[in-house]
DNA sequence: AACTATTTATAAGA
DNA sequence: TTCTTATAAATAGTT
């Protein structure tokens, strides 16, 4: 949609790549929102920037369509694009995991054309079951946060209130950095997510943040 | 962008609520998938259209860019639109609770074209705390349940591969409908996402679904 | 950051 | 509902 159609595909040149996020993130916030507006609908996007930097969109708020999502599990009917129902499963609990060590293959500017697939593509048939157990343990000890944080909420929720309305934020990985506008909110207030959260599997890369 | 401009308003007819919907909830995926695409991002889009009804997109998947949001809640730093700070985390929570007996106006072709304001905007001074302790109960029902699909997940795991991509489900409310295209994954299947699931809070309307 | 030439998305209509 | 088609929007390449 400009001077000149453009393949999707990943684009190399770092520079382009950025200001082609920066604006296709902001219209498909814009479009979002549009979509909730016009159709009462509540939605929740979260694009994580290849520098590893999260961008929320909620409506509602980003947290309590999370919620709604994942506490309704239950009674559902996919609808796969193309013909990709086998390792969907599969693959969703391995990304559940935390991601296990394939190569990952972003930011390198691979000069060429070539698709060459996903990095989560990767062949996982050889993967252990332990990551399976790890995964329950991690749960269990969700649980217990869980419960602690039952505690804070009773607190928190006794002093608050007035409208609110469509949020979007963005989640920083650094520091310090980013503030383009808007009050900024502490990590006291933050922890208050719909979901508990604060479990990590341990997992994770360093890459360049932008 | 049609034959005509409209005003980002609730659209009241019902059937062009519809169209309207899934025309753009079907852009809206199609952009987020081409952002993914171009900048080698990752990103989870969650629609619940006023129906109740879950349309999800997620590349790699939307269970592992959810966890991977809910588990970096730290060092972030909040771009609120307007001057909306209030009442945010107390209502995350409420939402999370399962929406209390707040009534919802949606799909009741409200006439008129005064917003209104959303339904969540409606009072919570009122509430009580019990419905937290049920979310902490349910919790706890969840870690049994996840516990037990662990065991699903190792037979699972052990039968399935090939190469799939950014999956667009659907997760319907009811039990029978809404079967466009795409092969139907049964319960079982469906069962394995990312975060365990399938604990209720008991609570829910009985709206159309579309 | 702004500015346009074009490509896309999509509101109506069939 | 699925397919057209006229237009409104989004945005790629530039400045």
């Amino acid at each position: 949609m400009g001077r000149q159609k453009i393949e999707i595909k990943k684009i190399v040149k770092k520079s382009s790549l950025e200001v082609t996020f920066s604006k296709r993130r902001t219209g498909l916030f814009k479009k979002a929102g549009e979509l909730c507006v016009l159709c009462g609908a509540e939605a929740a996007v979260i694009v994580f920037s290849p520098g590893r930097r999260a961008f929320v969109f909620g409506h509602p708020s980003a947290d309590a369509v999370i919620d709604r999502f994942l506490h309704r599990e239950t009674n559902s009917r996919a609808l796969v694009p193309a013909g990709q129902v086998h390792g969907h499963v599969q693959r969703q609990y391995l990304e559940a995991l935390g991601r296990l060590e394939v190569k990952r293959e972003q930011e390198e500017t691979v000069g060429g054309d070539g698709e060459g697939g996903f990095w989560w593509d990767a062949p996982i048939e050889n993967m252990g079951l332990n990551e399976l157990e790890q995964f329950r343990g991690s749960l269990e000890e969700l649980r217990k946060k869980v419960a602690d944080r039952v505690e804070e909420m009773t607190m928190m929720m006794m002093m608050e209130s007035g409208p609110s309305s469509t949020a979007m934020v963005e989640y920083a990985a650094p520091p310090q950095e980013y503030n383009s506008s808007g009050g900024v909110l502490h990590g006291h207030d933050l922890a208050a997510h719909g979901v508990p959260h604060g479990f990590d599997f341990g997992f994770g890369f360093d890459e360049h943040l932008f």
